[in-house]
DNA sequence: GTCTATACATTGATAGAC
DNA sequence: GTCTATCAATGTATAGAC
């Protein structure tokens, strides 16, 4: 997730001059939000530190309040930052419900995916962090069913499951085929939409 | 799940003597253990704050190292207990997948799923919460398969499918209908067993 | 905008009286 | 076995120098 920051915004406006300062120096907003996602995927939302945070972004703790307003103000905007970043990269509107449950199980959407549950499973405590995913869900649900024609159930249910498999990694007891689970889960899609034309 | 406590464990041996003290009060380390599954679905596995959890028992603060060695002493200890009671009240051997996915999704699971849930994301970060339900996975998977003749990756997807489900009250964004719902889980679960005998 | 110093709360854990 | 200090560590936030 922090490897695929964009590029960097402003532009030094001076032609003539040294050469531009601020080009190879991202943002430190930018690099707070990047820091704070990291920090989700490895400690997860609830129990991001700020301090923590600002360390992984090259800035040492209290410099983050001229930035954002506080901790919830940092978080809550570096968790709807990720949500954008993760739909572009997955729920691209052309590819059907098999090729993004084959996407979402890939090797390197382990961070992803791991990013997502934490979201989701702190949306239980945080109400904040709960009405950014409810908004989340409503324009996903509404920008899907102007390709697909499935019920809210279908896709609500295609969302649970994918949030099942999020956790394929935290549970390895026995040697299983991911050959074998991604062709049972192609099953399960099947099933899930049989009736939509 | 604190409201399923066993009946009291030790009894006054005295015959005579006045009404047996201890008989209407439930062990102070059972009362502990009680405590902390409550603490986990309220507040999770890796933020549960051993204070919290001792005056929840009733007692307060340092006389949870009486009964066990510490924090994560007692933390694991419940973990353990509340797995335990998890599986023996919905994955009774006799039970079938599809019976076992609708008790899952019943109103008065709530408390269960969000534990369940808690635990495994916990086990992402806690070692020794991982091995722990590594150890209770294996063992499931065996019973499971006296039973039935399911493959492992069979088994490990609908687990992940329930692990997902666990997540259906947190999302709640537009009007859904169980019952379709519970039609759609009952579809995907025929698919993912289709093979089986 | 970034730093150091500091205030204040929460939390896990120990010591010792009862 | 339970309590009341008490300590050390962590974490959020403010104040003020630069």
């Amino acid at each position: 997730m922090a490897a695929q920051r964009g590029p960097t915004q402003r532009r030094s406006s001076a032609r003539i001059g040294r050469p531009a300062k601020d080009d190879n120096v991202v943002a430190t907003g930018e690099r707070l939000i990047a820091a704070a996602v990291d920090e989700f995927v490895e400690r997860g939302f609830s129990r991001a530190s700020l301090t923590r945070i600002a360390e992984r972004a090259g800035i040492s703790g209290p410099a983050v309040y001229k930035h954002f307003a506080g901790k919830a103000d940092l978080l809550i905007h570096a968790a709807r930052h990720s949500l954008e970043q993760t739909l572009s990269t997955i729920a691209t509107p052309s590819r059907s419900p098999h090729d993004i449950a084959r996407r979402w199980l890939a090797d390197d959407f382990a961070p992803t995916r791991r990013l997502l549950l934490e979201l989701h499973v702190a949306a239980g405590r945080e109400t904040d962090l709960a009405s950014l995913l409810t908004d989340w869900h409503l324009e996903r649900t509404a920008v899907w069913q102007t390709t697909r024609a499935d019920s809210v159930e279908q896709i609500k249910v295609f969302y649970l499951l994918l949030l099942g498999l999020a956790q394929i990694d935290s549970l390895t007891p026995l040697d299983t085929s991911p050959d074998a689970i991604a062709q049972l889960v192609d099953r399960m899609v099947d099933a899930l939409f049989a009736d939509t034309v």
